[in-house]
DNA sequence: CGAATTCATGAAATCGTTTTCATAAACCGA
DNA sequence: TCGGTTTATGAAAACGATTTCATGAATTCG
């Protein structure tokens, strides 16, 4: 591979000049200019990145941390920050936590090491006091998922709002009896913040909220049919739930429908993320404007790394959107 | 942020020394690398990795190419091999060709300026002449996707007999009107393999091809229910289709439902992935080792990088498995 | 006991850029 | 014409590690 040497010589001019060129500073004459272009042409040459990056301090690499990027409100999620990334000219690194705070910690270490200019957290598995000190080392920002106590940007959605608008809605179905299936509530802000808002419409109504209709740890497919026998064996039962993702919901459906009940007759549902699922399966769901978030968080972070400015914790909270099928 | 000469300084030592602890090389007194285990505590150093990198001549950073994330089949895959290169201290740069082959000439060169280690390539869009002057610049592995001149290591999945266990399925389940969708099996081996494998079938079977009962540019939801309209209106229609993905069995079937057709009495049909959806909307599929592939591909590839030996074209291929539910 | 290894350390070169600083030519206004 | 800016270039000093080479002390061996 060439080096910016064997330019300089080809071209009878020193590594400043070319240099200079690579990087469209001014003050290089025209004539010099054609000269160095043609030799790089020629020895078909492109910078040395980790020098430029040693030399620049700065990598144009930023990593977004995941919980599982087969999880499709993460992937879509991802696949909106990589747009954005690589229209700025930012390579994106995958960090899947796997849901373990050992496996965020360990990638913390990317932003220690200068491996990357910048981390978009889109779950948060550790305290915020873990991650504070990796400040130090350069701009977060939170996109989805937040902290009360972080001092940083974050890009979320308002899922007070989630809760209660889909709440509502089954409430103004004539539902009474309402459920409620959520990841955990006391890890993560996004599940707290959508159990204020089914409360809220519950309470509004004047509804009372059973103990025993609260179905926790809530993620997956399998998760909804684990929920579904669970209701299945109750005496008493909900006639309607509000779930925290469209698998939970579609997983719910499925066993429902396999068990011989009608939905919504014999149980409404309603699901989260109006991912392409739901569509299939029917299902009433709150639509979240994940593209959006996806690219101002990376806009936001690229801004954060060109400004070098302090971070203040600024919030931009966006609204959710009721799509109604006929699970409910 | 502490250098190396800082932990030096303080630990009265060279960088030698220092570097000698950090690389664990032998012939380093216990005495002093404690004293150097001590100074990195106490000034919290890490090393830092574009200096490593620069003098190392490596990055132990892999690229992957997929279209597109938000497709389950891609996020399969890389995830498992995020967790592959994970384990071997590896990380990951996604890159989204989005079906574009500007896209991905763009992103081989973080090859050229030496961003990355190496390629691992899950689709392709150019033809291989412009990929493969990039060998020279590292190495490259394909996964999934293939092409017979790529003069590399290549995992992929036995598509023919994917196309003709499918196929086979549904004959011996007495369909003979058998349709076929697929994506464009001129630019994609993966899809003319799979076309191989149901000529095959059909051909052994004795029975005819109808060119009207062949639909391609099938690739989503939506392109299945395109399709499945094009069957509405067709006077002579096939009683069953195969199809190159979920998604678009999924679309086929859900449009079928919704005009108040029964599957599979009125149309039966096959998907391909075995992808949760499968299981959701009750398809018959094809089940693809997806981790396996992906665990495989990315191994081979930190093999590759790690010998520097020469690339041999090396094909590894596995089988697929046929999973029947109740849409044949 | 002397020669040959092995062990332990540091000075300096190196990786391939960018940036600072110095220098000189060209231009410009009074 | 003279000082002062603007333009154009290169030598050398970063950036922060690793690696080569040299050197001496400690150990082993015949």
């Amino acid at each position: 591979m060439a080096t910016i040497q064997d330019v300089a010589k080809l071209a009878g001019l020193s590594r400043t000049t070319v240099s200079r060129v690579i990087n469209d500073h001014p003050y290089v004459a025209e004539e010099k200019k054609q000269l160095v272009t043609k030799a790089m042409k020629e020895l078909n040459y492109v910078p040395n990145s980790s020098a430029q990056r040693l030399r620049k301090q700065a990598t144009e690499t930023i990593a977004v941390y995941v919980p599982r990027i087969t999880n499709p409100f993460f992937s879509q999620l991802v696949e909106s920050m990589e747009n954005a990334a690589a229209q700025k000219g930012y390579q994106l690194i995958l960090c899947q936590t796997r849901y373990k705070k050992k496996q965020e910690l360990f990638y913390l270490e990317l932003l220690r090491t200068k491996q990357v200019d910048g981390l978009v957290l889109t779950s948060i598995e550790n305290n915020w006091s873990e991650i504070k000190p990796y400040l130090a080392c350069g701009p977060i920002v939170l996109c989805n998922e937040y902290s009360d106590e972080a001092e940083v940007p974050v890009i979320h959605l308002d899922q007070i709002q989630g809760g209660y608008i889909g709440t509502k809605h089954l409430i103004e179905q004539g539902y009474t009896k309402i459920g409620y299936c959520s990841g955990n509530h006391k890890s993560s802000r996004v599940a707290a913040d959508r159990r204020i808002g089914y409360l809220k419409a519950m309470e509004e109504a004047g509804l009372t909220v059973q103990p025993e209709w609260y179905y926790d740890s809530a993620y997956s497919v399998e998760d909804g049919k684990r929920i579904f026998s669970i209701i299945q064996n109750q005496k008493n039962r909900p006639d309607a739930v509000f779930t925290g993702s469209d698998e939970v919901a579609a997983g719910i459906a499925k066993a429902a429908k396999q068990a011989g009940w009608s939905i919504p007759e014999d149980l409404a549902i309603i699901g989260f993320d109006n991912q392409p699922l739901a569509e299939l399966m029917d299902l009433t769901t709150i639509e979240q404007p994940i593209d959006m978030i996806g690219r101002l968080a990376m806009e936001k972070m690229i801004e954060e790394i060109q400004s070098k400015g302090m971070q203040k914790r600024k919030r931009t909270e966006l609204p959710l959107k009721l799509v109604q099928r006929s699970s409910t």
